[in-house]
DNA sequence: CCCTTTTGTGAACGGATGATGAACGGGCCG
DNA sequence: CGGCCCGTTCATCATCCGTTCACAAAAGGG
């Protein structure tokens, strides 16, 4: 998860703790200049505006941060209760707000549930698992390999998964069984070869060699 | 703009007057089929439920208004302190929540700025599904594909506004059974089978495809 | 270099899963 | 009361795909 910009710098110790206790990672700041240079590649996950110190500095940051170019959200403001009729009024400029003092654990409720909430919406992209060329939607039970569809069965599609989840761990094939299949199997260790086989076969030649054979063990993806 | 729903039935004094004093207009229920009955025309325009007396009724009240078939928002709880763990396992019933005691004037800002936001989101949602040729009239009950009217009886129609809303998703024959029919289920899931074939008899041979079946998992609209 | 062990390959079987057609039965309207 | 609509269930059929087997190929050890 890329940090979360935080205002001013240092930031209060009741809001850095609840940051801390709450494993969100964050970087505080004192300027627009600095958040744009201290921003990760991936941009800031969010911010947390303290604002009842300097409201002035701290709405100019909010409005530079909203900016169409590069609209930072989700947004929230820490104000003291002399401001909530002057918030009224910017009520663009964040998604949800907190009252301070604040209880540490309505801080912790408040962005979680903006957290989640930007989650569901910013991302609609399902849940996904990717390695190198290869995409497993979670969601719609389709697979590609370098953008091309691979038209799996159940099973492969269960397998590959698996495998994929767990890149570069070797399992056995009994392993495989019971962790895949999910029940205890009799006999047939040599269903798993047949699967591998049309894994191989439908990744392609040129992808065939992610699933590796690691002799008198197992198989190993990656 | 349309009322807002309130529980309980009477509702307390403290939210009557943020509501009045706001100039929202409001209807208190205590349950869910005075609910229905009671909505608007057009709907809801948002509901404030009091989880702080009834815990457990205002939560199934919550489940409740998120059906899919009539997802009401934005949706606000007001809670005591005691509360606020058990809410962040929730987070998906409502918006945004206010602790009680609160401040009116922390109330009255809250619910400017859900509504606020919550029309900005209301008029990206229109009334209608649409979907390549297919479209849905959600206030009509009307559905259309390519131009060409489509005469779906009740269960089928809310079956394909469910997948089309969810496009590419795949759902299992349980889910789709909660979700669509909206009770628990004992026996039937071929059931869904017969809808799903009767939408694609009904939707032409030309359009049947935007229904797939992905084996041993469920179906899958797109 | 040969023999054993392990894995790849091709084909075939058969159980599971979904599609299909038909019929039942409850509810609604006339 | 009777007919129709429509949601549900059942029985049967077609097909998919997971599994198995026999054999070939490859690897590793002595």
């Amino acid at each position: 998860m890329e940090p979360i910009l935080v205002f001013p710098d240092p930031a209060p110790p009741e809001l850095a703790q609840v940051l801390d206790l709450g494993g969100y990672p964050w970087k505080a700041v004192n300027d627009d200049i600095t958040a744009q240079r201290m921003a990760p590649n991936a941009g800031w996950s969010g911010a947390v505006i303290c604002a009842y110190a300097d409201p002035e500095r701290a709405f100019a940051l909010c409005r530079t941060l909203r900016r169409s170019d590069n609209e930072l959200a989700p947004l929230m403001i820490l104000i003291n209760g002399t401001q909530l009729a002057e918030v009224e009024q910017r009520g663009e400029l964040f998604e949800d707000f907190c009252l301070s003092p604040f209880h540490p654990r309505e801080l912790e409720a408040r962005l979680k549930h903006l957290f989640r909430r930007a989650g569901g919406l910013h991302e609609e992209r399902p849940e996904l698992v990717e390695y190198a060329d290869l995409v497993l939607n979670l969601e719609t039970y389709q697979a590609a390999i370098a953008g091309r569809p691979l038209d799996l069965t159940f099973m492969e599609y269960e397998l590959l998964k698996f495998l994929s989840s767990n890149p570069g761990k070797v399992f056995t094939r009994e392993t495989l069984l019971s962790r895949v299949w999910g029940y205890e199997y009799y006999g047939g260790a040599r269903t798993v070869d047949v699967h591998i086989r049309r894994l191989r076969a439908k990744l392609g030649e040129h992808h065939a060699g992610l699933i590796q054979t690691v002799r008198s063990v197992g198989y190993r993806f990656g």
